[in-house]
DNA sequence: CTGAAAGCGCTTACAG
DNA sequence: CTGAAAGCGCTTACAG
């Protein structure tokens, strides 16, 4: 009780609660939390588990932000993190090995990945094992807690600040508008423009990206003075033409990104969209710690704003 | 045993045990961790814990790939790896809280950071916890595992890079020469100049470096080609300097840097050598294995080697 | 304040 | 193959 710190029922004296203390430190005695936590039912520990492999460096650069913002609430909350690395050779990455639970040690479990397996999901829910999904998922809301991005802020930001650099023409390069990020993306920008008199948006898709020509020839055609980037599948090719193309980055064309991975592109500063990673992991555990304490009776999907970046690919008209 | 694959003394029939597979997925059984390790005395775990806090992003940056490394390696060694975050609000953070081992959740710990404090360090060791240290320290050779960069090998396989492009007159930047790493940089440059007729390698300190005017009269008056970076310190300062200089990099001054951190240069992809952390990490983790598997008997101080990477900021003359 | 006992959920000899 | 028992090192009532 004395190293515990427990005030319990017992009340103790100082002179007893100063011998107790010199005798631990006397035999170097530290208590042993594998005891602890078998006898409390409780280990204090949050688990981090990715469905994709975070060895190639890539995904570790992508995850890790998460990680950074579960570990910074976890620490202030008095829980400490564990990765799931064992035995995790193949991806995806599986929770349930030989049809057990891999993930008791924690407490609960902060989920993170691309294609999360639906089976997988709904088995820890019947069992009754806490975790937070960083994601969407197939599983009705409502039957999960979820933290996701809410990227019609950031949006909205972004292409304000284009208006206010006098650009009247935006281009909005997306392929795939049934994905819920890209409408977010389209609404922001698009609330944006329809509170500007003379301001237009057109949607541009991959047909307008056969060539450099071609794509200079569309640009000028609509009078578009500043290219959005919504769409991850289409940023890599279109960057090479953008960049064949004979104008100046950003004086005669800016350019903005509202797709999360731009860090490799052949750009040192990108004017874009930051997920705002380590906050999204932050929330999953606020929301996790929550959970675990017993004050949540329901399920929901948590969203979380992105950060709009000015870097050095915008300019004014 | 049917569930933990032991292959035990006793022989279990082909019908029992799928018996008993066939129970456990029926109530969805699956083994409390904390039970198994208490009764094994046995965790597979392995805790990663830095001295510095991982919060601001830089740090977070710096250390990642160290983790990534231990994550890797640890899967592989069948171990979980454990985040040390619980109240550890204060820098430097501290193994032992209220006089206790925070640790021995682990089976054993990769500790990185720069200041580790001798004392604690010395108190792990007389408690007979397992431990391998990042970085070195001034506890005596021999008493600790380390895991060090060795910078030799690719200073110098950089300096040939230059000389390769013809470069025969270096230009080195250094101001602090006792500091261990230093002088390894700069024996791989001189190797590589010694190995090479009228090679010459001119060692620059802080009074070089008053203004802009002033290291282009150097630079000049001793013809160097190619400036080597390898003191942390002035690297930010020189840079400017440099960038304001009437020189164009690479075609006129080539530039590489040996020191680790050139994420926040104004390059793009400076040429420059890596600490290989993920190396660093997953070697550590080697090494701590091994004593957990009781086959070491000796402390020692492993190195491993940086990579030189070739980027934008060097070409021939 | 102190001591003895049960229990947390496993593993591991040991006897049958 | 099966069953009963001790033990891992704590926490937590409970009796003194």
């Amino acid at each position: 009780m004395v190293l515990n710190q427990t005030q319990g029922r017992v009340p103790i004296g100082q002179e007893t609660r100063e011998r107790v203390i010199a005798a631990a430190q006397e035999l170097g005695y530290s208590p042993n939390p594998v005891a602890q936590m078998l006898a409390r039912g409780s280990n204090r520990i949050i688990g981090f588990f990715s469905f994709e492999k975070t060895f190639p460096y890539t995904a570790a650069d992508f995850y890790n932000p998460y990680l950074v913002g579960v570990q910074r609430e976890a620490g202030q909350q008095g829980y400490d993190v564990i990765l799931f690395t064992r035995n995790q050779a193949e991806t995806p990455r599986k929770v349930y090995q030989d049809g057990m639970n891999s993930l008791r040690l924690a407490d609960g479990v902060v989920l993170v990945g691309n294609y999360p397996d639906p089976i997988e999901l709904q088995r820890l829910t019947k069992e009754n094992y806490p975790f937070v999904l960083v994601g969407r998922c197939k599983i009705p809301q409502g039957e999960v807690d979820t933290v996701v991005n809410d990227h019609t802020p950031a949006s909205y930001e972004a292409a304000r600040y284009l208006i206010e650099l006098n650009h009247r023409h935006l281009g909005f390069l997306a392929d795939d508008l049934s994905l819920a990020y890209h409408q977010e993306r389209l609404a922001g920008c698009q609330r944006a423009v329809d509170e500007t008199p003379h301001a237009r948006l057109t949607i541009l898709n991959s047909q307008a990206l056969t060539d450099s020509a071609e794509l200079k020839t569309v640009i000028q055609e609509n009078g578009i003075t500043a290219l959005i980037f919504a769409d991850r599948s289409l940023v890599s090719t279109t960057i090479k033409l953008v960049l064949e193309m004979p104008l100046r980055i950003p004086e005669d064309l800016s350019l903005l990104f509202l797709v999360s991975n731009t860090w490799d592109l052949p750009l040192t500063r990108p004017t874009r969209v930051s997920l705002n990673r380590d906050v999204v992991g932050q929330v999953a555990v606020q929301r996790l710690v929550k959970r675990l304490e017993g004050a949540l009776n329901e399920y929901q999907q948590t969203q979380v704003s992105c950060r709009f970046i000015v870097g050095d690919t915008t300019a004014a008209r």
